[in-house]
DNA sequence: GCGATACCCGGAGGCCCGTCCGGGTACGAG
DNA sequence: CTCGTACCCGGACGGGCCTCCGGGTATCGC
């Protein structure tokens, strides 16, 4: 067995006793792997992106600004909705999303806009 | 037959067209989610998180400060490692790990420190 | 009322991801 | 040189995600 005793004694219990205390609990982290797994589909990335960009879309338009069909954009809008990250407004038989009133607004100026930076720019694959 | 024919006419062109537009490429937003999926494995992100914390680990006390077997930790580190996002150190029998140079600074900054405050803080998935 | 549109929903299938498990390599101790 | 440790690697299994597809509901035009 090769993992079952991890190590006897930690090399750096110091370290190893600062993360330990300092992390985020368990369940903090899965609320936020949540929110990252949202938004590390390609559909729902651009989505996210779109509604920041126009504020509003019917779904219709949106599968044309993204140039995919509607049922990729519908099952994407249903789970950004589910999680809170959308939020809609029907009029007719048209239904316009836009990004929730809720949208984490950090996540939005910090992270996605410059996240589109980084994606173009960092490039740390080159690993 | 459902989706086949989108929209006769898009319900805001001009909107559809400015998002079209500005959108990122497909490329960029591949690399984004990329980054992304990378960090939406419990796992993974808590390693990021506790290298960020104390610079430096070893892999056995890595999986001591998560709780996790070494296999886990072998495994997100040989993807975290792929991608670039941390460098190895070699110190005898013994491989510490850190967030590599080339880690996103705004990443690491703006999004991973504040997303942690965001998972306990916003929790939007309330709908 | 009748047809068409815009969207939502649920199930079946394929694919990718993470975990488990075995073996393998590099290094240090004696 | 032999033994044990720390870590890496590969394949096999299982589960979840995305996509495709059919049907369903609400609305608009006539």
């Amino acid at each position: 067995m090769t993992e079952s005793a991890p190590h006897a004694h930690p090399v750096d219990p110091v370290r190893v006793t600062h993360a330990r205390a300092r992390l985020p609990d368990r369940e903090e982290v899965a609320r936020l792997t949540g929110v990252l797994s949202l938004m590390a589909d390609p559909t729902r990335a651009r989505i996210l992106f779109a509604l920041d960009l126009v504020e509003e879309l019917c779904v219709g338009d949106l599968a044309l600004a993204l140039d995919v069909n509607e049922d990729a954009v519908g099952y994407a809008l249903r789970l950004l909705r589910t999680a809170g990250l959308v939020v809609n407004r029907r009029q007719g038989r048209v239904v316009f999303y836009r990004l929730a009133d809720g949208f984490p607004a950090p996540l939005r100026d910090d992270c996605l806009r410059r996240l589109a930076v980084l994606a173009g720019d960092a490039d740390p694959g080159g690993g």
